[in-house]
DNA sequence: ATCAATTAGTTGACGGAGTCAATGAATCGA
DNA sequence: TCGATTCATTGACTCCGTCAACTAATTGAT
């Protein structure tokens, strides 16, 4: 968890080194395909037919990057050997759908097994934790390369989960230090905060929500008890990259939905002033700014606020 | 932050995505060079000699992974182009070592350029923050797949920075979530323990280290006062996927002499009986059991246990 | 309903990227 | 010293993949 400064320039030179790397690793496990029957392409293409049914050569052309000339050819080569069977769609007499025939398969399924046997070979070399971090950072890679299909949900709401306190100990510690300068005592009094909170919770009383996006924590916000009439909206945070989704309004609305449901007469809140974006949802939600108070705090000088909601 | 669960299939499965998802991808990264005059395969042979003084043919052949034939006449048209030299080595009459002419530089420096630019591309269509992500994943993948040349220095140890008590939080409530069963109070203890750390923290009687390994957060431990004459070693912990290097012992170590140079007489801990790895070190190091008292925490039944260490 | 523009697929012609095997010369090693 | 290995070159060849021209079906604009 370090705090990298990248200049532009080492980014790009970094993603070119991991291109130049990775075309000699790929270069590596495609000898695989060479000792087979089949060309690389060829190797592809079958792979492709193999696991998605009712493709058409263009989808072919599509998917793998490859000229309609030669895979017309290629298939009309697979076609001659018995590999493959092409049938007319109805819905377009321009297309043909394309599938693999038993002897296709048959075909197909030693090489898919050598490449599977060499990929395991490739993983068997790494202890387990390191497979996973090697899996996690390709997806990460894939994820962030590939079309991101906009999720249909673009997060979910959940309650709280271990590691979650940590975790947002760790990345509200982070985020206020980089953007604002605050010094550490931020990030103690967070953990200080969610310990008590998680060590005397009452689901009666009080709640925690943590906004999720594909699997990683986006947000999170916590109603706690003040008194019996007076509950209290805390630590609520947006990550950087998942803001204008609307999580930071959602997250208020649902402390103010549990807190009425709970009967609670008040819902208040503290923050501080430089803190914009936060204030902005503050007041669509209907909170009034009842007291301001210059402190010191954080290694800053800041100028703190409550806000108040009659329920 | 989720927790995956991948059986041997899932992480070859995933693996073998990613190969067929770049070999697409460098597919369209390659297109810059089509345009040029040079091949794919010569302009990969350019860069690494615009990188690299006096490389031999077989060099190349070696780290391109070429055919030594292709190389050998590829070479002989870029010197018939009077883009490279080569000169005999004294030492190997067979060898010899090549270099880029400035009319090479010259040719390779458009390219090279419109490589860099179709990267920067690339990358500005990404947030700053997943522009990181970016590159930290694709290291991580290089670093596992690569030949590692393993780290001359395998871990460091250094000061606590914002962040980090967040993130031993997270990964110490997870870890004993996953390997013990602990419920959510154990994340909240620590969170609690590390919060007042900070918040009181006295660089005179207390102190806590971080194992750092290739930027990665692997392993901490605190000396806490506890009275004058007692310090309280706190938190071990070391990542599973960092043990075996000594870590642990390390970290205790650095307790042991902090505490005998600060002048404590004593150095406790309190730590569990199933937590074995932890006992050895401690044992190691000459902490003596002390006490032991059954008690239920963390929705566990453990026996607790107290060692000492006379300084 | 019509016609231009687009898309799916085919075919011929071609180039040259990359492979394979044989060879010579220098070096290493036991 | 002599066989084995390494570096580099060359001839011969394959066939992968590109390019352009073409047909046929479909789409879409008017």
């Amino acid at each position: 968890m370090t705090i990298h400064d990248h200049s532009g320039k080492e980014r790009i030179d970094a993603v070119r080194a991991f291109n130049r790397f990775y075309t000699r690793q790929i270069g590596v496990l495609d000898e695989v395909w060479l000792k087979s029957a089949f060309s690389l392409t060829e190797a592809r293409v079958l792979y492709e037919l193999a696991h998605h049914d009712g493709l058409a050569a263009s989808d072919l052309v599509r998917d793998l990057g490859l000229d309609p000339g030669y895979v017309s050819r290629l298939l009309k080569k697979f076609e001659e050997r018995g590999l493959v069977d092409r049938a007319a769609t109805e819905a377009d007499a321009r297309r043909s759908s394309i599938a693999l025939t038993p002897a296709g398969r048959e075909a197909f399924a030693p090489l898919n097994k050598d490449s599977h046997e060499q990929v395991r070979a490739l993983l068997d070399r790494l202890a387990p934790a390191d497979q996973e971090r090697l899996v996690k950072a390709m997806r990460t890679v894939q994820d962030l390369l590939g079309d991101k299909p906009e999720p249909k949900v673009p997060y979910i709401l959940r309650p709280l989960r271990v590691g979650d306190i940590g975790w947002i100990t760790h990345r509200q510690g982070l985020l206020y230090a980089q953007n604002y300068g605050w010094d550490e005592t931020y990030e103690a009094l967070v953990a200080e905060i969610l310990g008590e909170f998680v060590k005397t919770f009452n689901p009666q009383w009080e709640r925690g929500w943590i906004a999720e996006r594909e699997g990683e924590v986006v947000g999170s916000v916590f109603v706690m008890r003040k008194s019996a009439e007076v509950a209290k909206l805390r630590l609520l945070y947006v990550e950087p990259s998942a803001r204008g989704l609307g999580i930071g309004a959602r997250l208020v609305d649902e402390c103010i939905g549990f807190s009425r449901a709970k009967g609670y007469k008040t819902l208040t809140l503290w923050t501080n002033d430089i803190l914009g974006s936060a204030r902005r949802i503050y007041q669509a939600a209907g909170f009034k700014l009842a007291e301001e108070e210059r402190h010191h705090s954080f290694g800053k000088d800041l100028v703190g606020q409550t806000w108040n909601l009659e329920l």
